[in-house]
DNA sequence: CACAAGCTAGAACGAACGCTCTACCCAGTA
DNA sequence: TACTGGGTAGAGCGTTCGTTCTAGCTTGTG
């Protein structure tokens, strides 16, 4: 086995393909791009993933959706109080979206609203993405007592209004759609506490 | 001034062009296929719009901007309650995604996502776009009698939300995060209203 | 009739696209 | 030493991209 000058060229295509996808899109985003970004040569690109462009998109959403998942735990869990932990993790998008210079919004959405209905190896992918998230979402409430019904619905409306709001506060260049979108949802968890 | 055979040849390409960038995006929409879809030739295409494909981008954004403002205003005038009128709303584009077998989202949001920081132009007739619907919500909650600043975070909520709804509803292909969104945001507006 | 203006028509350009292909490098094994 | 195979390297394939350009058509006006 090679040991590659720069370790794990795989996982440096991946990492470049979800960055360039996530700011760029599918469609936008050239293979040899993210050869390029990632360090790599066309060769290893098609070496690793001899279904094209298809199969680098798959693994960078497949990324992606793990990286969120990470974020939204970790803001889950560091909050007791359900409401308040949406809160945070809708402020901790809207600091991360402000860092990135307004670029680095959700990793797979506009990915997903390019290839629906036309690419179904991504569709799927994204779909998988959207409900973990929603899952991950829907344990926590339900975890804190909320019935089975209320939690999956919540959790649907949460990962939506995230997912609105990041798009809001990107195309605004503001933070302030996303944290007033994070109160708000604090909000209505609460109105189903009691 | 030619009267053309098929009138209009402006608004035709325009019209094709905000289909093709709604369910493609906007890197994903060749001009000739604008062309073609629009029953034009590439020769009318750039005498319409010498600024080329981003022109042809911006046009397209505005177009959307209208017809969707058009949407959001037969909804939220059908109800005199702006509570039932935004979940009205909901069902309204969740029908509308539905009978488009999925395809039909927000007309700008790809476009959006694929072009923030990186096509001024077309930027900027997002923002506008989403001003211009934003503002239709908050000058109805003022309306129906609610103080400013809430009308305005309501109305920023209520946009995302919906954008962040149907980015879900389509890519689960199913009417319900749409029609849930709405009836939880009807239920976010009322608990201001007391 | 001639003529300008508005619009249509599509060939052709250079650049970039996704992808294929052959050659090569180099650690591990025998 | 020779051989094997995972990985690297990039030239080059056919196609499509956005754009330019010239030519021609149609219509209202002088």
């Amino acid at each position: 086995m090679a040991k590659s000058p720069q370790p794990d060229t795989r996982e440096r295509i991946v990492r470049a393909a979800s960055l360039l996808m996530q700011r760029q899109g599918y469609e936008g985003t050239g293979i040899k791009q993210v050869a390029q970004e990632a360090k790599a040569t066309l060769g290893s690109v098609y070496h690793f993933f001899p279904g094209g462009k298809q199969a680098v998109g798959v693994a960078a959403v497949r990324h992606a959706d793990q990286e969120f998942a990470e974020l939204l735990s970790a803001s889950l869990s560091q909050e007791a109080d359900p409401a308040k932990a949406v809160a945070a993790c809708a402020r901790a998008l809207a600091g991360h979206l402000r860092d990135s210079g307004w670029v680095d919004g959700c990793p797979i959405s506009a990915t997903a609203l390019e290839t629906t209905g036309r690419v179904p190896e991504i569709e799927q992918a994204v779909t998988q993405a959207f409900q973990h998230w929603r899952d991950m979402v829907a344990d926590t409430l339900r975890g804190a007592g909320f019935p089975e019904r209320d939690a999956h619905d919540l959790a649907t409306t949460v990962i939506s209004t995230l997912e609105g709001a990041e798009l809001t506060a990107q195309v605004f260049k503001s933070e302030t759609p996303l944290t007033v979108a994070g109160e708000h949802l604090a909000r209505l968890i609460n109105s189903y506490k009691g």
